[in-house]
DNA sequence: TAGCACCCTGAAAGCGCTTACTGAAAGCGC
DNA sequence: GCGCTTTCAGTAAGCGCTTTCAGGGTGCTA
């Protein structure tokens, strides 16, 4: 059962294709003859053929955003961003998650690249691996040159694209400072996957600045998983079975640090009583949380938004557009100064 | 800057435009010739355009999903169960959010309908106003004519299309009785958007339950607000406002459980201490939560695996196939046995 | 009333691809 | 070696739409 082209709408209606067209576009026709164009294609149930819209030259209005895990509270609420501009602005998104797989990741931006999608946005982490900056890059350069939009966030390495970039690094630093204030001296670490670019900046300005203050991070105190809840509480539990002396944990994920307070609690420790826990990113449920988590917060709806709206406003010179959005310490009930 | 087209892969190939097509859709084609074409579209990162493809007769890779919210936890993670199916069978999921506004979403069916996508997803309660089903039934039909498949998953009425429907009723039947099961007799309901159907499901097999075991619900002792953390917040607020003498509340989605929580706490009350709370959905989080919140548990990935796969397999003769997942309590410690 | 400028409609040319259909070359049996 | 089938490249016809271009009314000016 074929589709009701706009050929039966102009036949139904007794006027030319291009009468249709004009009529349904609202272009400049006889009111008489427009009003049986619109009458027709209702009677019809007319849709018109998207694919056909784009070939002949329309626009076509659905964007797509690739990140690494929808259900993921972190991109859920970039997402959320995206999709509240998105939506201000009539466009349709397309919303693809990798599973942190960077052969998937280019897979869809080719797919992406293949529909003509006016704008193109990767949300998350790059891989440390240059090899996937590369192949991506070659996915996208193509893209660009057919005048396509892209837009990263969080993603600074080596991709000559507009980028909205939250403080990673020193949001990181500044947590270390802060935790240095409550008078901790002996940390341990929940890190994420060591492909990952946001792995390395968060736990990078993490330790340089406690570096800094002369304090030293044992590689003993580092555990390292995916960035679950359960990687969390792997992690968390693998400290544990080592003996850990830390007088206080940093997940490099508030997810991370919810699966962290399981561990923990699983073992008989309390936060913050035995053990102060701070996480990154402050996704919404951490409020929540019993005691409520020490993070840094990140403006998570903004990122997605800022990212939507770079990719939507012209960039004639398409120069390399950056938006540094800030990070900022939330010291709640999970951190206390650290026992003499 | 136009993009690479099979024209220009064929002219480098030197080859004509079929052989160059039937080359790069693995058709038989004399190897020679095969790489030849291959180099040049390489060489030329040759994308071929899904839109021309897809008016040629190639059928297309991208599914449509529509749910109410995607940073509310339980579409993230519905939608988590819907991906991974489509990314098994190699599909483009593209994710949209209507925000729980009925014409957004037939706005969404409509662009879907445009795209041609080969099934379109409905995840989330349906609206009681029966204008909304037939105005979506108006969008469908055509569509389901036109060969497109349709599955939604939690909403039920007048919609001749594929199902998947958690057993909402009969799960907050068997909450009730749970309940009633640990001495409570003196209950509060968190309750939805009335116009919502999920919201008629939960809180009517609730109520019928109760009333069952000669137990009624006070108008007074229920508060409506939004499906949101907020708006659990709330309702519990104004249910404590009104000097609420309930021994359990129950929240329709364990999202405003969430928000209840915190209520409670901000009022110094104690989970179950003071109040037993039970959600409905078993989010992940709310294993996390403190207590562990007592909830109505749905296989949430399931449903959104299954609606793929319905909408993924044939059905000749278009008959409502429906399938129902189970619902079944879960019994954490934000319950305790009522107080005599 | 003739001449000109407009406005609007319809015919037709693609957009980039797939896929009959056509035709040439090659392989086979006798 | 001839006529047959088989294989495979090329030609061309769309898929459903937008848009340019041409042409024919109409209304205005002189």
């Amino acid at each position: 059962m074929p589709h009701v082209t706009l050929e039966d709408v102009a036949r139904a209606a007794d006027v030319s294709l291009a009468t249709a067209s004009r009529a349904l576009n609202g272009r400049r026709v006889t009111p008489h003859l427009h009003d049986r164009v619109l009458a027709a294609a209702a009677r019809l149930a007319y849709t018109p053929n998207a694919h056909a819209r784009a070939l002949a030259g329309a626009s076509h209005r659905s964007v797509g955003v690739i990140c690494h895990d929808v259900t993921d509270p972190y991109f859920a609420a970039v997402a959320g961003g995206v999709m509240r501009v998105a939506a201000d602005n009539d466009l349709l998104v397309m919303l693809a998650s990798t599973f942190r797989d960077p052969e998937r990741e280019i897979a869809y931006v080719s797919m992406l690249r293949a529909e003509r999608a006016p704008a193109i946005l990767l949300i998350g982490s790059g891989f440390e691996d240059p090899r996937w900056d590369r192949a991506l890059a070659a996915e996208l350069t193509p893209y660009l040159d057919g005048g396509g939009r892209v837009a990263v966030v969080s993603r600074h390495r080596n991709l000559k694209v507009d980028s909205v970039l939250p403080e990673n690094r020193a949001g990181a630093a500044a947590l270390a400072r802060a935790l240095l204030g409550l008078g901790h001296r002996r940390f341990a670490v929940l890190s994420g996957p060591s492909e990952l670019t946001t792995v390395a900046d968060r736990f990078g300005g993490f330790r340089d600045e406690l570096a800094a203050a002369g304090v030293t991070l044992s590689p003993a105190a580092v555990a390292e998983a995916e960035f679950t809840r359960d990687g969390g509480y792997q992690a968390m539990t693998e400290l544990l079975g080592r003996g850990l002396d830390a007088t206080c944990v940093f997940a490099l994920t508030d997810v991370m640090a919810v699966g962290a307070y399981a561990a923990l609690r699983d073992h008989g420790l309390s936060v913050p009583g035995d053990i102060s826990v701070a996480g990154f990113d402050d996704i919404p449920i951490v409020r929540d949380l019993t005691p409520p988590l020490t993070t840094v917060a990140l403006p998570l709806r903004q990122l997605g938004e800022k990212a939507m709206e770079l990719a939507l406003t012209e960039n004639p010179g398409r120069r390399r557009r950056i938006s540094r959005l800030p990070a900022e310490v939330v010291l709640r009930a999970s951190t206390s100064p650290a026992r003499a």
